[in-house]
DNA sequence: CACGGAAATGAAAATCATTTTCATTTCTGC
DNA sequence: GCAGAAATGAAAATGATTTTCATTTCCGTG
């Protein structure tokens, strides 16, 4: 955990939800620390790999980010304005589990967003 | 409609699920047709507009289209030798449906892979 | 058929988020 | 204090997608 991965979980802890990239770099200098474009892609990147962070896409492509508050889960994503709510997936969880064991596939893991517009959309 | 709209409906048939742009314009090429990538980007937007085709992003932010209403299926792809097996999805379906409902959301997709070791390897 | 404007086409350039490169700076353990 | 490793960031590269613009194809009308 080096610097830049700590200023980017501050400025994430003060937005408490999801922001891009050049967001969270814009955050940063606003808010008078130094930083480059570079680092906070690469402190995203790894934050995402060693789970601490959540990456999805926007429907124009443009990642978005947020800190990870829970173990394993799925979201609803608002095609529109890319919105999210964290959904259960105990279901989806049995599902994908019983398809592998139906074809004899080990270490399973599984992928699955939903998506949709949302009310306010 | 015009001409390339005509070539990518075709293709996409011919392709029975997702492909993203460049696959798309790849296989035109190969099967004969000339058309040039600009026009496959073009008339897979307009197709869009009309919702005639779906389109997704992949977790690299790449777009990936379908036809609407091609009945999906999902896959349980092997992370060590790629190969894929088509899974029944009702069950997933339902869940996806259910949590969109439960949160209001309209126009419904989701997007589901399920990665393991298959028996061979 | 011939003409003219509108729509379609595609090559090349532009865009934009993201990644890579690489030279420089900061840490760390010894 | 010092060498080697890790971190940093500016600039260049990348790659998908969009835009520009000159050319071609369509189509209706005279």
């Amino acid at each position: 955990m080096n610097k830049s991965e700590l200023k980017v979980i501050s400025v994430l802890e003060r937005v408490g939800g999801f922001a891009s990239a050049q967001q969270l770099h814009q955050l940063l200098l606003r808010s008078g620390e130094s930083i480059g474009l570079t680092s906070v892609y690469r402190a995203l990147q790894s934050l995402v790999d060693d789970k601490i962070v959540d990456q999805l896409r926007k429907d124009d492509g443009e990642a978005i980010y947020r800190l990870c508050g829970e173990a394993h889960h799925h979201h609803l994503v608002c095609k529109s304005c890319g919105s999210t709510v964290e959904i259960e997936g105990s279901a989806l969880e049995k599902w994908a589990k019983a398809m592998a064991e139906e074809h004899g596939y080990r270490e399973v893991g599984h992928l699955a967003e939903v998506f949709g517009i949302c009310p306010k959309c």
